[in-house]
Formats: structure tokens, C-alpha cells, sequence
DNA sequence: CTGAAAGCGCTTACAG
DNA sequence: CTGAAAGCGCTTACAG
């Protein structure tokens, strides 16, 4: 392995001179600079991790905490994953994969020997049990999703309030007045988790006045063939659909297909998410997941935090709606 | 931070006896042992792994590098992530996540800081750019997926050309003597993506004497349109269809649905991977990617390579079909 | 603008 | 069975 003092050498300067030129922390004669930086180069020089860790009690590692639950929304997951390794490269970070399996003694591990300087946590619930540990650990974490009590930390999330309010009004707007949600499966919200919640109520405030009717729905293709006969028997005059459940998606058009409710004439639908809105037989109408804005903000909070600049606060992101073929005028 | 130093004198013994403690790398008396760790876990110690790493050259953190191309199906990748976290875990390794899109100099960046001991490759292609890079790393690393020339790495994958026979075996069994194959996008060909090829040149083999037509797919709506109006237009009599792109086999299958093929009396179908299996409206015979078992072979040929005691081999895993109720006897 | 040196927290020969 | 000490490769006051 090359080390700073080979630069140094090959440099004719000293070891502490060419950790300078790598920090930048105080300033070099350019004639040095350039002739470290050829050094660096021409030996092909990389800082040891552990041993810039150990003397700057810096990592330059950011640890993501992902659920290990199996019922959540696998490409959701996957693009938040990928959109955090390439926003925390762009800071100078590496990302560890943690998952919350290994539970708080996980959280502790990571954060008591020195493994990462913050930690990014997905899918947080209203009642997150993560949520103690995270606040008595030495290092600072920022929540992508809103608990209950977010406490110092900071939160990341889309506004599902707002989103649910958004769908109902571009389905009000084209005149239905009987709508209905396809929400998350049963076990979301059982598990209280926030955004399902907060996307619910948001629904609940915009139908005040027209006729809503709603089902939470497992993404099985029984589950949701129930559903839909359901929410008809409940209430056969819905026109409108409002789908707060990705998996489900695929389903839920089948199954409309199969009982002859022809989109967007006889049903018009917005769906939350954005997987494959362009692929359909109808291009859907959508309220997608801001996934990069969340991650960037997500990161930029917990670089703040590590600068020690941080105040705790809560983003909200303004949901956007992306028209596609799939809401009809209500006829 | 409590260092090992807090815990060696709350424990009455000297640093290097709480190292070995830990380490188990030589005899300590009962009594010792017992003191130690009472310590350690009244002062929550944890070492700190620069530090650990800085002494010993191990960071117990593999690496894991993922794919950024947007073509991949993005459930499977997400499996393969989880089960090398988890997998990783129990061998007491943390994973470091990285995206081929930082290229060579990624590799290189990580390799000699010193951040991770071993690398995890996924999603290699035929003729992988990556390989070259690996090979001249000074740590080792385990390919997931089979190139052209491995080399000296090891590789673990599934034999795809056994599970393309395997797929045409299940349908030939059954009578049927026209079977088309929906591959994956052109994009996939194109790239040379290993298994993509393997499958094909196993397809092509398994229907000598059958009448086979083959067409790659692009996972969107459209295409999977086309690509079945022209199987059917090159062999009308095709009544067996092997799938291998679950990208598209939801619309594979809404479409065999709207053209009013019905399975399995009308077509019979056997898919490639495992992501919804059961939950469709008739469950599938299904060959399932094996990703437990191809990401603990490659967890452990990457434990033992950090042993020394590796010999480089390629294993391919056999594959196994999971019955449902999609293939049915040719009328 | 630059260098010599202490110190970060471990592991591991060396010694007994 | 155990300890004292060197050394891993950095960063950062301290000094000039």
C-alpha cells in the first residue's frame, strides 16, 4: 500500500504537507501543490480510511437503514437505495447498508465504533421503535418519512396530506363526486406507518362533501379482485379511483379490465408512485414519489448536521401531478 | 467513546489481554475472560473499526457493487441487495454500497483506502469492463454472474442454459411441440449480458426438433404487444410460451388475456423468476432465480478467498422448478 | 508557507 | 496465562 509519507517523499516535502494539500485546511505554495498532486497521482495515492478515521474521527461514510419488511414496495426501495449512493458520492461520502433487522444493538455497533458519521433511516413509522435509539446515539440521523414525534431529529417526506388532496381534486375537477381510495394493505396501516396515515386523512378532509369510499388492500391478486367488488357494492356510482398502493397497481387495472370498466371513460384513476405510469395500455395520470428531492434533501440535512449547523425541521415536499390519459371527464 | 484502554483498566488487565479476549486468538483464564467482558458490555464497548482496521489490514466490510442501469429488474436487484446485508452479517461483515457508474476509479478509490477487504459484483456481463479492473486489485472479489473469461475470479449464477431446458422440458412433457420464447429487452443482447445469452443458446438447443420462435422484449406495453403479434404471426400454432423477462410478464400475461388466450388451456407458460408467482390470477410454473442460495456461495467463496485458501471456480447453480397451475396438456 | 511530533485506538510480535 | 511496547497511516496543534 502507498502511504502519505511515499508521497511525501517522492514529493520532497513533508507528511504533514501533502495531508494539507488533500484538506485544503491551510494554504500551499503552488510550486508544493503541484508537485504533491503529481506524486499522488504517479503512485496512485489513496488516504487510508481507517486511519483518517481514526486520527479525524471522520468516516466520510453515511449509513442507510433500510426495513427488512418484505411487504413494502421492492423498485421504490431500490431507486431511494441507488439515489442515496449517488447523492452521498457527490458529497464525498460512501454509503453502508444497514438493515434494521439487526435492531438497536445494530444502530449502536455502527455508531459506537466509528463505521459511519450519520445515519439516513427509510421507511420510518409513526411509532418508530428506531426512533429512541437513534436520538441517544452520539451521531446525527435524519428520517426519511415524518413519525409522530420526530423530536430533534430531522424528517424528509412528501407531503401525502397534500398528495391525497391533490388526486382527489384533479378526479373533483373532471366533475366525479363519488371516489374511491385503493389504500395500502391492511398490515401498513396497522403497523401505523406514517405516510399511509397521513395520505388517508388527506383523503378524508378532500372528499368532505362528495362521496368517498375507501379499502385498504393487500397486493395479492384475490385481495384486490375483493377490493374493488367492495368498494362497488359500497358505493356503485364511483367514477373516480384514487391508488395509494404500487404494488396493487398492476392488479387493480387488470381487474378493471376483467369487470369492463373501461379507463378512462367509465373509470378515471390517479395513482401515487411512479414505476411504470409510461408503460400502461393508459399512460396514468400520477402524483410521483419525489424520490431524488428526498434523498438530496435527506443528504444535504445530514451534511448540515455533520458541519454542526443543523436545526432540527421537517420537509414537506409539494406533491406535482404528472397528467397522463387515465382521468376522464365524468360523464 | 469508550476505547479498549476504558475497558482494560475497569477490567484490572492490560489493553493487549482485552484484545485477545476479544480476538479469542490466544488462552485467557476463566476468570479473565469473565472480567473482560462484564466490562466490555457495562461500558457498551464497541472497538473502533479504523482503528481495527488500521492494525490488522481488515475492515470486515465487503463491498458490493450494483449495477445503475435503469434495465434491470429493479425487485430482483433488491433482493440480491438484502440478502448480501444479511448474508454478510452473519459472517460478521459489514457491506459498502457502490454503483458501477463511478467506473474503474471507483473500484481503485475503494480497494487501496483500505475501505472494504473483498468485492461483490453483480449483474456481470460477457465481456465485463469491470473484470480487468478487479483483476489487478490487490483484494479479492467473487462475480455474480458468469463473463467469457473469468479468469482467476470466482463466479456464482445460475445455469440459465439448464434452466431454459428445464422450462422446455416442463412444456414438451406436456405435448406441447410449439413454444416461443419471450426474452429479454435487445438492450440485454445487445450488452452481452451473460445469462440473457446462456438462457438462449439453452432455449435453441432444448427445441432441436420442436418448432421454436423466439423474440426480445422490451419490458413496456407496446412492445410486449408487437412482440406477441409477431410470435404468433411467425407460428400461430405456438400453445407453449416460456417467458424470461419479468419486467414485462405482467403485460405478457394482460396481453395473452386481451388477445383471448387463455391459460393454461389456451397457452401454456412457464416464466423465469420468482417476484409475484402467487399472486396471479392462475399461479405460475415458475424456474425461481435461486438469490439466497447464489448470494451465500458468493458471501462465502468471498471468505474463504480473504482466507487464501480460494482455488477459483465457477459454480452454477442447478435449477429447480416450482409448479403451479400455468401449464396444462396440449389439446 | 512548511516541518517535526504527538496522538487517534487498535493488533501483534516479543518477553516473561 | 499476561503485559509493555512498537507500529499501522493518518490529522492537527505547535513552532518557526
Amino acid at each position: 500500500m502507498v502511504s502519505i509519507s511515499d508521497v511525501a517523499e517522492d514529493a520532497g516535502v513533508s507528511a504533514s504537507t501533502v495531508s494539507y494539500v488533500l484538506s485544503g485546511k491551510r494554504s500551499i505554495s503552488a510550486d508544493t501543490q503541484r508537485r504533491v498532486e503529481a506524486s499522488i497521482r504517479r503512485l496512485n495515492y489513496h488516504p487510508h480510511a481507517g486511519a483518517r478515521a481514526l486520527a479525524s474521527s471522520r468516516t466520510n461514510v453515511l449509513a442507510l437503514v433500510m426495513p427488512l419488511r418484505t411487504d413494502i414496495h421492492m423498485p421504490a426501495m431500490m431507486r431511494f437505495v441507488t439515489s442515496v449512493v449517488t447523492t452521498a458520492r457527490r458529497h464525498d461520502y460512501d454509503v453502508l447498508l444497514l438493515t434494521s433487522d439487526e435492531g438497536p444493538a445494530g444502530l449502536r455497533r455502527v455508531a459506537n465504533s466509528a463505521m459511519a458519521d450519520a445515519f439516513l433511516v427509510m421507511e420510518v413509522q409513526s411509532d418508530d421503535p428506531r426512533i429512541p435509539v437513534l436520538r441517544e446515539l452520539s451521531r446525527p440521523s435524519v428520517l426519511i418519512g415524518v413519525p409522530d414525534d420526530p423530536g430533534e431529529l430531522p424528517c424528509v417526506d412528501l407531503d401525502f396530506a397534500a398528495a391525497a388532496k391533490r388526486c382527489v381534486a384533479e378526479l373533483a375537477d373532471a366533475g366525479h363526486t363519488d371516489i374511491g381510495l385503493i389504500g395500502s394493505p391492511p398490515v401498513v396501516y396497522e403497523r401505523g406507518t406514517s405516510f399511509a396515515g397521513r395520505f388517508l386523512r388527506g383523503f378524508q378532509e378532500a372528499t368532505r362533501g362528495l362521496n368517498a369510499v375507501m379499502r385498504s388492500c393487500a397486493p395479492d391478486y384475490e385481495a384486490v379482485g375483493r377490493c374493488l367488488d367492495e368498494l362497488f357494492a359500497e358505493n356503485p356510482e364511483v367514477t373516480g379511483l384514487v391508488v395509494h398502493n404500487e404494488a396493487a397497481l398492476g392488479s387493480v387495472l387488470a381487474e378493471l379490465r376483467n369487470r369492463g370498466r373501461h379507463m378512462p371513460d367509465e373509470i378515471s384513476l390517479v395513482a401515487v408512485g411512479q414505476d411504470t405510469a409510461a408503460h400502461r395500455e393508459v399512460p396514468l395520470t400520477t402524483v410521483p414519489l419525489p424520490t431524488e428531492d428526498m434523498v438530496r434533501i435527506a443528504v444535504e440535512l445530514a451534511m448540515r448536521a455533520l458541519q454542526g449547523s443543523s436545526t432540527p425541521e421537517t420537509r414537506l415536499l409539494t406533491p406535482q401531478i404528472s397528467p397522463g390519459k387515465s382521468v376522464a371527464p365524468r360523464r
